[in-house]
DNA sequence: CAGCATCCTGAGCGATACTG
DNA sequence: CAGTATCGCTCAGGATGCTG
């Protein structure tokens, strides 16, 4: 099943997987995959992002392709952000990672609480 | 299959995924996975991470209950890390995400191309 | 409404030196 | 060998204010 081991983790690899793996991709990813939304209505559905990374991190899953973004010309301009057919892609490893965190945040959650008690700090 | 839309990304989540996900640590389980390592063995198996950041990653991961640090009281005393059974875990989705970056690699850079080419700048 | 520009703070990282 | 300690810097990210 996973008995070999070749595990591929280059810089290019690195590089992409910091762009789409980011603090606030996968929440606005999320988002986009439910319905296409505007600037405003992905602020409001994930309060603690701040204006600034919002539009950071629009363009950037812009650039790679996971979203795209259409003006909508009506007054005052609306622009409306909507996810690829390659962002669509994404959904399935997302789903495995988020199952995984799921599944192990106890046992996580142990982990950590034995390593604080015992950590000796010394 | 990944038809209903419920992925969650609350903050315990996102937490989780940042401490295991971070720039060293695919490349330290990846190491580990394969055999157990000294510490500078995965030094020398992963030559950009300096010795402050290696550290730093093992102690995360240990602290998350994904590698286990042992102390072999050898003269001098080694160290010897190794995966857990928790941290086995992560190879399926650890795969999973790297086999969709493989194979989306090309498209994703046609899009950066496309975006930076046409990219107006205002 | 959907940003851009600016200032600012602090977490993270590299470099360096030292230790059991 | 396997770290810890300290310094200095960069730079992502928040807060705030302004614009077509």
């Amino acid at each position: 099943m996973d008995t070999d081991g070749e595990l591929r983790i280059d810089a290019p690899h690195r590089e992409l997987l910091d762009q789409v793996l980011d603090k606030w991709s996968l929440a606005v990813l999320n988002e986009l995959c439910e319905r296409p939304c505007r600037f405003n209505e992905l602020r409001r559905a994930i309060p603690a992002v701040t204006q600034k990374s919002l539009t950071a991190t629009l363009r950037r899953l812009e650039r790679n392709g996971m979203i795209e973004r259409e003006v909508v010309s009506t007054r005052p301009v609306a622009i409306r952000y909507q996810i690829t057919p390659l962002g669509k892609t994404m959904r399935q490893p997302i789903d495995v990672l988020l199952a995984w965190a799921s599944e192990h945040m106890p046992a996580i959650e142990r982990a950590r609480d034995a390593f604080d008690t015992r950590a000796p700090r010394h």
